[in-house]
DNA sequence: CTGAAAGCGCTAACAG
DNA sequence: CTGTTAGCGCTTTCAG
């Protein structure tokens, strides 16, 4: 008899098993459900024996509690959506990764949707965002968002909003960013106190903040130290290994003049390198290259490329504390939004490397 | 008078902006809010004139249906949890890359957690997805995870399940791998396809199945051509740049005849090429290299690395496609669960490229 | 074709 | 210290 309770019991427990809910721990105790609630959300006004009979029995019958449920009452759920142009790209699945390791530290979870660079998606994850109540948004705007639409509804809707690296220009809300314009003048800087005097720059087509001011602080250092601006040595085009070669290609097709290629980003130093050597130009010695993203192939090819390390892990983990910083406060919009610029970091390596020549001496 | 009353209108509106629910849409209407519902959610018992009124003024008051409560009531919440051990490895972000692709397609939504390769984390994350109500879990488990505890309660809460790459090995789920077996024969039988008879593999200490298969595959390559299997030649760390290079330097040191490497993975393989570089060794002509993984530098460096390609994109879009699959049946555990197992491609390079020894033709 | 009503599992205000 | 009660916003029967 006592064996067929036991199979009994056993079989309802495996059939019930999903839906466990307060009420039943609270049957099985002889309280009401809300003392059961407030023993599981360690409550002041409720006895230790109390709360300890209480986790007991949730432990035994299986109990879960449902984040939905509580979610729909409380109006929080404790989701912040995180919007990316595409997770294969390592510089955000970096910051994807440093996002999720504070926020995970602070009891949040991650919503992850991928814009694939395009407007029309970027739309769709902000609205299946709205959807889901998330607590909060952080995203990375697509190449193709030019006039940040769907985001200033959010503003409007009170929901913390915060974006890395890339930023609509027009919203005046919190970021992190690294100081693009710095990168773009360190990398120049270095490469002419390095005796480059005739420096390539490949950038883009695309109207996109970060890029512009890469390009902007290889302009402002060309003129910090009297170096002309050549607008034959300015390229641009849609980043890829592939482009970088085929500039070479037409810059010495074109017998143009130049000692050094600083690029936008590391694939395309890639390629440079990779069509000068073709060339026979020497690298250091006949041409310097400068990337930037600091990708982890630039630390292992041969000659290793010198590029700006953009700090991803940390940008993801700034992003993170100065959203929860967000969440403490009730409104959001009201205070002046933080920005945040993270100073790059220049890494010098064999691309880059000939001889010093002090900046101040010139030519 | 009339301005008064539109610009009180546009400050509710702000206001309430984000608490328009079903049963203001039904109020401005004159009809009940079921009725509502059932129009947003197309149902074929409602007229298309009150189909179009309701998304009308839906749209004009801005109303976002609330998937919580639907979640709540539904008990579904088109929500699947993402487990991967980091999302900083180019290998995980490519899964999840492909995953949230499919996913997204199908209406679903991506939760992710990062075990960090602890399996604490990891429990962390599957008691979060119970809790969120997640509608299923992919996951790749930790290098800890030799048995895998809190997955069965998943199983058991008839929650569908499946892993991808590391699969826990008593757990008879649904998965989707590469054959690691075949790729670490593959890779052993070109080396000896190449005249290679002295092949060290490097591997690592843990027992880990997808590794302990990629073994196995060179153990049975060097079988099936009649090469005698050398201990000394098998080697166990844990796998990183700097232990390529220390196991190079230790072989070398102890005067052990080799004249290939295959390794564990790439960045072991990349620390073998740079030690054997720095010790004057010719690359493929005295040693050949093959890794595992196809990193984005083994295409870049010089040599360019041989290694074994794991179709991360396309292994992320399979297990995306066997899951929804599986939730479109009802008791996920009553069938025999589909177990995918994806060809490796070799990649044959320069660091592998030596003149050709037909297998059959022996030393 | 539309309305009425119940309830998913929890939180929180109010009452003892 | 504990119980009562009223929803959160939606889905889904059951009636018309």
């Amino acid at each position: 008899m006592i064996f067929l309770l036991l199979a009994v019991e056993l079989v309802i427990n495996l059939f019930d098993l999903k839906k466990v809910t307060i009420l039943d721990i609270a049957k099985e105790l002889n309280i009401t459900f809300s003392t059961v609630a407030r023993a599981l959300n360690d409550h002041p006004a409720i006895s230790a024996a109390t709360k300890q009979s209480v986790r007991e029995t949730a432990e035994r019958l299986g109990y879960r509690p449902n984040k939905v449920a509580s979610s729909l009452r409380s109006g929080k759920t404790k989701i912040i959506g995180i919007l990316v142009p595409r997770l294969d790209v390592s510089f955000f699945s970096s910051v994807v990764h440093g996002v999720e390791g504070v926020m995970n530290e602070n009891g949040y979870t991650i919503l992850l949707y991928q814009s694939q660079e395009s407007l029309k998606q970027e739309n769709k994850g902000i609205e299946t965002f709205l959807r889901s109540r998330v607590d909060g948004i952080i995203a990375s705007i697509s190449l193709e968002t030019e006039v940040a639409g769907s985001y200033a509804e959010i503003r409007d809707r009170n929901i913390p909003l915060a974006f890395f690296d890339r930023v609509p220009p027009e919203l005046n809300v919190p970021s992190v960013t690294i100081d693009d314009y710095r990168g773009g003048f360190m990398a120049t800087e270095h490469l002419i106190a390095s005796g480059y005097r005739r420096i390539v720059h490949i950038n883009q087509y695309r109207n996109i903040n970060i890029f512009n001011e890469r390009l902007r602080g290889y302009l402002d250092a060309l003129e910090r130290y009297g170096i002309p601006v050549d607008e034959r040595l300015i390229i641009r085009g849609d980043f890829s290994l592939e482009f970088g070669r085929q500039c070479v290609r037409d810059l010495l097709a074109e017998g143009i003049d130049f000692d050094a290629v600083f690029t936008l980003e590391d694939f395309t130093a890639m390629g440079v390198v990779q069509e000068l050597k073709a060339s026979g130009k020497r690298i250091p010695e006949e041409v310097g290259v400068v990337g930037f993203a600091n990708e982890a192939f630039t630390s292992l090819v041969s000659p290793t490329i010198s590029t700006v390390d953009q700090r991803t892990v940390e940008m993801g983990e700034e992003i993170a504390r100065l959203f929860l910083k967000l969440l403490k406060k009730g409104d959001y919009y009201k205070h002046k939004p933080e920005k945040l610029v993270l100073e790059p970091k220049l890494l010098i390596r064999e691309s880059s490397s000939r001889r010093h020549f002090p900046p101040s001496s010139g030519r």
